[in-house]
DNA sequence: GCTATTTAATACGAGGTGCAAATTAAATTC
DNA sequence: GAATTTAATTTGCACCTCGTATTAAATAGC
């Protein structure tokens, strides 16, 4: 067990100002006290190393209560955008997307890479990752040196806590130490999490979650993953894993048991469709979706109805989640979205019908159709969390 | 957000220290020192102060690596039984098993009130737990001043935070305050609990979790109940809730939404058979599924369908249990275990059907056909652990 | 333009906590 | 009975947070 010693107490409390200091944009002093409940002369000794350690800086400007009101102003803090900078990336099948962040979480440069790397060898994968991000570095005027960490958020099940991609529908291979891999290849420490973990605390901090403690989010991709937001941290199974939605089972049917993935998964929708090869370019270019959507406006019958089981599928699926972790939000994520009103509103439908009466109005189901950017600055969030959480400097005592 | 200051850091390491000595029997302190991480120093402290709260015990016995070894003997350490004593119960509609404990978790008495409770009126309800509660002191030689707190497991959405009922089996009502309402009939501090929580509690301490930091536990009784240990606590949804397994769907049927309850709930298993008024005796007494195990030993063809169609249901809901949390290990518990083994095996059978290739492996299923008392021992560790978490004698500064 | 007032932020001392080193305690070995 | 070995406590120190007193920096009033 974690032994708790004058260093964590101070690791805790700095983690907290930091947070409050991050999430409220230009705070005061006065109000990081009232928040965190520390007192005063505490926040000023945090704040003061924070300041030592370039972390936070200061603002004269912006004290919103201002103008008619006495007394000395309040010195407004707020984070260091160039106290650090991350890679955050989105691996997918079809397309990588890389940002460069800073301490705020702000993008510095983007760059998207339409390259087909399904069932490509590893060595292939990692030569594209690094080259991306190798180039989305130099397109943000910086070097690979000045990047703290990368985080890469890939689909399938990942656990965190090793690195490892235990599977993953981009890799052939099974159990691959990515993370080493990466981190040698860039000589940056490299994180490697779900995708959909990494869009969780994306939403988290910057998205639609920014007011909750506890939130679920359902990827709906090629693979279909989830994230559970629990007391403001993710919530990783036991030992890190990842969860793939995917492997969940519906029920049985004539011919064994029929998994979500086989309902709603991207290639269970446009897979019936594959015969007549309409689709192939579309999604070897990652706009699978998006042509799905033009078709079903065009009244293709087989797609409408492939989308509303999906939907149903979909929406079981989330009463389900919701029962077992009873979260005040549901947020959808992911290409799937795209198939539009046939999918949404069988979700929809189902969902009302499948929540236990006991749940109903616990939870409010919110759908975003953020793009891949967004994906990949949640990756850069993760790899921002860790960053803030680490007692850095060790500044050591506060001298 | 919890502010960490000196004495919740003190907090801290005295919980670890305490549940150190608790789990690992008689300890020295120099084990405790190795095993929670902390100085000797440190343990000696917090020890002396356990000591004087008298919370342990010294015993100069029991030194197992003793004989032919040189040196000051190890003064080893217990849990002082007589430390605190508290009531745990297990509320079901056909019966109520109550156990007085001491501060240990040792059984001071029992009391089984095979009272057939389902849908009476509150104050009937408290009347008989009341009463059950006092009489259960009384047998084990005490009076209600002796006891610390009291805990109530029952089935159905518990709200443990504030002790609400939102719906159960047994009660007609919903949203019941039920632990202010026996708190004030007892005066003396009772928790509520789901009965599922109580049990997995009780795994972790006296059970088939002892060496366990997460587990993954399924009640299979009247209702459907789920207990998650997540790092060593309970897990509880957001806000508290206790989960209801038998509120999720299995899929949809012809007559629309199929729900674990309508397959695998005690009354589903038995009610396909209530026309013919065999059972009604049977459940009245509680022994529902005792008596069915006798008619599917005599091969009553549609009680094995029964069995065998719950067991696949659990044995799918199973599998999605540990696709989303990877538990190390899944205990079954509850009446319906009595089905015996056309029921254990086609749940088996489903469930490495449907538990996916990339988590074979990962999760051990145990079944446990441990009788009431064992529930009720679970809730009293509920009760026991909140004494042990509190900062109890708040005995201030070390004087 | 000066002083009084008000609010923000910082010093200072007290009390609590854990740890390392030194000391005391209690046994075995020779 | 002295030396040795291991356990547990005492001592001294560095750190943390907090309450109170003090300093800093603005406005209000005359």
């Amino acid at each position: 067990m974690k032994t708790a010693d004058p260093e964590l107490m101070r690791a805790m409390n700095r983690l907290s100002v930091l947070d409050t200091i991050r999430r409220r944009g230009p705070i005061s002093r006065v109000e990081i006290s009232e928040r965190t409940e520390l007192s005063t002369t505490t926040v000023s000794a945090i704040t003061g190393s924070l300041l030592d350690d370039g972390l936070i800086l200061t603002r004269h400007e912006g004290d919103i209560r201002n103008e008619a009101v006495r007394g000395r102003p309040r010195v407004m803090l707020e984070v260091n955008p160039d106290a650090a900078r991350v890679v955050g990336a989105k691996i997918a099948a079809s397309r990588m997307v890389f940002v460069v962040t800073n301490f705020r979480g702000d993008v510095l440069s983007q760059l998207t890479l339409p390259i087909r790397i399904d069932r490509q060898p590893i060595a292939v994968i990692a030569d594209l990752v690094e080259d991306g991000v190798r180039r989305c570095v130099v397109d943000a005027g910086l070097s690979l040196e000045d990047v703290d960490s990368v985080c890469l958020g890939l689909p399938g099940v990942i656990e965190h806590r090793t690195g490892h991609i235990r599977s993953s529908p981009i890799f052939r291979e099974i159990n691959i130490d990515f993370a080493s891999e990466m981190s040698t290849r860039l000589s940056t420490p490299t994180i490697v999490e779900s995708d959909a973990h990494a869009i969780t605390l994306g939403h988290h901090w910057f998205g639609k979650a920014r007011d909750l403690q506890d939130m679920v989010l359902i990827s709906l991709e090629q693979t279909l993953g989830l994230g559970v937001l629990h007391g403001n941290r993710l919530f990783r199974g036991a030992g890190g894993l990842s969860h793939n939605l995917g492997d969940l089972v519906l029920g049985t049917g004539p011919q064994g048991i029929v998994r979500l993935s086989s309902q709603a998964g991207e290639s269970a929708i446009l897979g019936e469709q594959q015969a007549d090869g309409r689709f192939a370019e579309a999604v070897r270019l990652g706009r699978g979706m998006t042509h799905v959507q033009a078709l079903i406006q065009a009244d293709d019958d087989r797609l409408i109805g492939a989308a509303v089981r999906a939907g149903e599928a979909v929406g079981l699926t989330i009463a389900n989640i919701v029962t077992l972790f009873a979260p005040p939000r549901v947020i959808l994520v992911g290409s799937s979205l795209a198939l539009g009103e046939p999918f949404l509103n069988s979700l929809r439908d189902a969902y009302a019908l499948a929540i236990p009466p006991s749940l109903k109005g616990v939870s409010e189901l919110v759908f975003d159709d953020s793009t891949d950017d967004f994906w990949a600055q949640g990756a850069a969030a993760v790899a921002l969390y860790e960053l803030y959480e680490s007692p850095w400097s060790t500044t050591g005592p506060a001298l």
